[in-house]
RNA sequence: GGUCCCUUCGUCUAACGGUUAGGACGUAAGAUUUUCAUUCUUGAAAUAGGGGUUCGAUUCCCCUAGGGACUACCA
């Protein structure tokens, strides 16, 4: 009895992240990943990475790296595979197995779950345009196969002629006719599918001597023991050739259990995140900065000034949720809390506004020390001395207004230099006629001053005011758009405070000269 | 076109078949503050439509509509 759930728990969990060397990962398939990783750790189970390099075609050069570098970033550590390829069931690169899918693609022939075919591309797309024109669909199925070339149509001799000949072939799978499919997804339920529908892949090609995903897909899962198979939406429909091709090699009763991941969606308009929707949209859709052919260079998260945290955190609540209010988590939180049973089956569309409000979140919880250390190094870039103390205090005041370290200098700045100009519009709405005489008279009273705490700083300005009979508010914002150069920022005092008494009385002397009456 | 999947505020989502349908982002208003921001309070905002089943459907079933994925010698 329930032996689903003593599959769960004492099965071994084994999961992949299977993602093809063709580009960079996008956040789609850095979710999917995540999703693998959280059920992985969560089940003390292994976390797999498999490079699925079958088409030869398509290879980018640095598109594994980049892989790597992405997991390593976002702190989910591969167990096996990944560049070192450490683990005992590899290689964990799919164009390093070769000779293990020839054999496999072979035994489907020899068992008839296979065939030889002989068409070429040029062929079929032929087929596939004439069967548009007159509003049909070409399928290379059970009812055209006998009409195509291939050795279930073409005598025995002739196969073996045109093998011999170097003609390039490939084996594809004979979808039996008329079988009902049923799986039981995780996060779907059950699905059935009927293979009369179905066409028969190409599983191995000869021009290259690789598999296509499908064929390999199967044999690895199998090889490598996988245990749970968690991919996005977009695999569904091949769930049955999957299983079938399981069927096929007699491993259907040990077969891993599937988990088809809700797509992300793009923010504006339809369909699901592709590549290119983050140059419109104005957020990244990457991980980690990439570059572009033509020299351009597609926009990575942690670039953008998104921490890795945050990232992983807005990306687990796309599709799943913890069944209560909470919205924040790091990742050993969400280890706990993951479950595939809570994964939503409907796509979830990616909300850029909602993904700075997670960054926001976990700048503030980050102590000041660890968010002046990253500030520090922007400091240095643009050449701004400061000692450490001033910035752990400066960025402690205003990290709650900001979404991200790269807007901390907009905030901060005037703590470590006198403005450079005076906002125009604060000083037609600040710099009234009474204000320079009042400035003037104040340096005069702060250089009196013996001590410089910001309430002393205080009381001395309000004692002034009360004396020329001055609003409180006219004259602070005055006095503001002198230190600051602007009417932003934390309380004045305390700034006047950090700055020091010398550059505070400069800065009001300076700002009656530059602004004048 | 075919196959499959999906459908709660604009968005992400919660809700043993019984709730004034909750939260978050965004948005609007107000309060506070020496400014901006923060913070706080409040508001607007949803069960796609139609049939069933049921004492009672957001929830279960069917149909319709809409959306999505797939439909390569790509993954």
């Amino acid at each position: 009895m329930q032996k689903n759930n003593d599959d769960m728990t004492n099965q071994k969990v084994r999961v992949r992240f299977a993602p093809s060397p063709t580009g960079p990962l996008h956040i789609g398939g850095v979710r999917t990943a995540l999703f693998n990783y959280l059920f992985a750790r969560q089940h003390g189970g292994t976390f797999i990475l498999r490079i699925e390099d079958t088409d030869s075609t398509r290879f980018v050069p640095g598109a594994e790296e980049y892989i790597n570098n992405s997991l390593a970033w976002l702190g989910m550590q591969v167990d096996e595979g990944g560049l070192e390829g450490k683990g005992e069931y590899g290689p964990y690169k799919q164009s390093e197995r070769r000779e293990i899918y020839s054999k496999y693609a072979k035994q489907l022939v020899e068992t008839g779950w296979g065939y030889y075919a002989f068409d070429t591309p040029a062929e079929l797309d032929a087929l596939r345009a004439e069967a548009e024109a007159s509003k049909k669909a070409f399928a290379y199925d059970m009812h055209s196969r006998l009409s195509l070339k291939n050795s279930l149509s073409l005598s025995e001799e002739e196969v073996k002629s045109r093998m011999e000949s170097g003609e390039p072939w490939v084996i594809r799978f004979k979808m039996p006719e008329n079988v009902e499919v049923h799986t039981n997804d995780m996060v779907r339920g059950a699905v059935a599918f009927n293979t009369n529908t179905l066409d028969d892949k190409v599983l191995y090609k000869s021009v290259d001597q690789l598999p296509t995903y499908h064929l390999a897909n199967i044999v690895d899962d199998r090889l490598m023991k996988i245990s749970h198979v968690i991919r996005g939406e977009e695999w569904l429909p091949s769930v049955p050739l999957h299983v079938m091709l399981y069927r096929a090699f007699g491993w259907e009763d040990e077969m891993p259990q599937f988990a088809h991941l809700p797509l992300i969606l793009k923010p504006t308009g339809k369909g699901k995140l592709s590549k290119r929707d983050g140059d419109k949209g104005g957020f990244p859709v990457f991980p980690l900065d990439w570059k572009l052919n033509d020299g351009n260079v597609a926009a990575g998260y942690r670039e953008s000034g998104y921490f890795p945290e945050a990232l992983v955190n807005l990306l687990a609540l796309l599709g799943w949720n913890p069944g209560d209010d909470r919205e924040l988590f790091s990742m050993d939180e969400l280890i706990e809390a993951f479950s595939i049973e809570r994964v939503n089956k409907s796509g979830a569309r990616f909300d850029p506004d909602k993904a700075k409000w997670f960054n926001q979140q976990h700048l503030v919880r980050k102590s000041d020390e660890e968010i002046a250390t990253l500030f520090t190094e922007e400091l240095k870039e643009k050449g701004v001395e400061a000692a450490p103390e001033m910035v752990v205090k400066a960025v402690g005041l205003v990290k709650e207004r900001v979404n991200f370290v790269s807007e901390l200098w907009d905030q901060v700045a005037f703590f470590f230099q006198a403005p450079v100009q005076y906002d125009p519009k604060v000083v037609k709405k600040r710099w009234k006629e009474s204000i320079p005489g009042f400035m003037t008279e104040l340096a005069g009273k702060l250089d009196a001053m013996t001590t410089w705490q910001a309430e002393d700083i205080k009381a001395t300005t309000a004692a002034l005011i009360e004396e020329k009979e001055l609003g409180f508010g006219l004259v602070m914002n005055a006095f503001r758009l002198t230190l600051v150069g602007g009417g932003f920022g934390p309380d004045l005092m305390t700034i006047a405070e950090m700055i020091g008494k010398e550059e505070t009385i400069n800065r009001v002397r300076t700002a009656v000269e530059v602004i004048g009456a």
